[in-house]
DNA sequence: ACTCTAGAAACTAAACTAGTATATTTAGTT
DNA sequence: AACTAAATATACTAGTTTAGTTTCTAGAGT
């Protein structure tokens, strides 16, 4: 949580970014708070008077930055995308052909990331915002196309990943496997760490999807 | 106004009020589905036609059963409250002179009982019925130091526990310590599993907290 | 002094929801 | 089949909540 703390930065603040999206640092403040609280308590319950008082501010000054609480929303969700594809972005990066590491780091970090957004939350967007609900959800699941996607085309280039099975389907089970199994009760019902229940669930299902020496394709 | 929030509202209760009867099975499954919503979603945002929906039955099936939404949360309560006590009560029966292994199940248990509520319902009680909230905290106290209390006077007597600290603030300090540790974020960053956790934190407490042998009280 | 920014607090209009009342349906009984 | 009891679906109301606005005041920089 440590911001910048040039909260006295404002000598400029009104210079240049007449029309410029929100992206000072006072805003980005505002935005991590509010996904703190909408990710764990929801977005009904959450008011902007609880998040004024929280921030210090008043609501007109919250106003001045967002112009209403669905904005807000959106920026803590744009803000949240833009976070996990970065992550996501640097782990295939940092591991360019080790495909048993890099599904493990990608495997983790969506997990861990999936892990912030607490029932509460979903809950309320389904009910109350179906329609930007399903915006997340489509981006959501680009984004993890896009990435695993990556990796098991080039393991099947490689040769470490079956061909006759769609990467999508391959993808999709192996994250409903992951969520189901690696959640606190599980968890403990199993007598596993979260680590170990990484690499366990990843091997049983590799073990089905890595092509097998000598299996024709 | 609220009633009371009394232990005795569990079984037969039979009074003038026709009707009123909460303990048929009917009532206990609108107790259940309500406890889960409640403790995972909050009290606000829980609404009575959100239970009605889930659980199938009209409103005013629901409001047959209770009397109103705050009697619905009491009820919630008694059954959470009734549950962990017979839950301890059993494993102080089961453990009658294993202090160690007593301790290290009562220990499970409240930690898994505690765990079931989740910020959103605190959130609420907090800001919306600190009354309830506060006869909840004194119940939860009583509680533990019911049965926690037992266990270590029961130690003490046996001269495994110290007899130089109170037992309630030996108490305190082990609960606030496994509370510390035996969280997700916690047990994943020490690469733990919770039953370790658990140990691991019983065996530093109780280094400072039994009685070493050949120690002169 | 003047101006700009932001906080405190009052206010409004719309949305929400606990609780109630009414009508329709189902199920059991005679 | 007719009667009854109870549950469901639905509509409604009254009280509360809250997003968003406005007004007033304080302080800091010029």
């Amino acid at each position: 949580m440590a911001r910048k703390l040039t909260d006295k930065s404002s000598k400029n603040s009104r210079s240049a970014d007449a029309g410029r999206r929100q992206s000072d640092a006072g805003s980005q403040r505002i935005v991590e708070v509010a996904r703190a609280h909408f990710f764990s308590h929801g977005f009904r319950s959450v008011t902007m008077d609880d998040l004024a008082a929280e921030l210090g501010i008043s609501k007109k000054t919250l106003y001045a930055h967002f112009p209403g609480k669905i904005a807000l929303l959106e920026a803590v969700l744009a803000d949240k995308f833009a976070g996990v594809s970065a992550a996501l972005e640097q782990i295939t990066r940092e591991h360019p052909h080790d495909f048993p590491v890099a599904l493990h780091e990608l495997l983790a970090n969506t997990q861990r990331e999936l892990d912030e957004i607490k029932p509460p939350f979903v809950r309320d967007m389904r009910q109350k915002a179906p329609h930007i609900f399903k915006i997340v959800e489509r981006r959501r699941a680009a984004l993890i196309q896009r990435h695993f996607g990556k990796l098991f085309v080039e393991g099947q280039r490689t040769g470490m990943v079956r061909k006759d099975i769609s990467t999508k389907l391959m993808i999709e089970i192996l994250l409903a496997t992951v969520q189901a199994i690696v959640n606190p009760a599980k968890v403990e019902e199993l007598g596993l760490t979260p680590k170990s229940g990484f690499s366990a669930v990843i091997k049983v299902v590799l073990e089905g999807v890595i092509a097998r020496k000598g299996t024709k394709l």
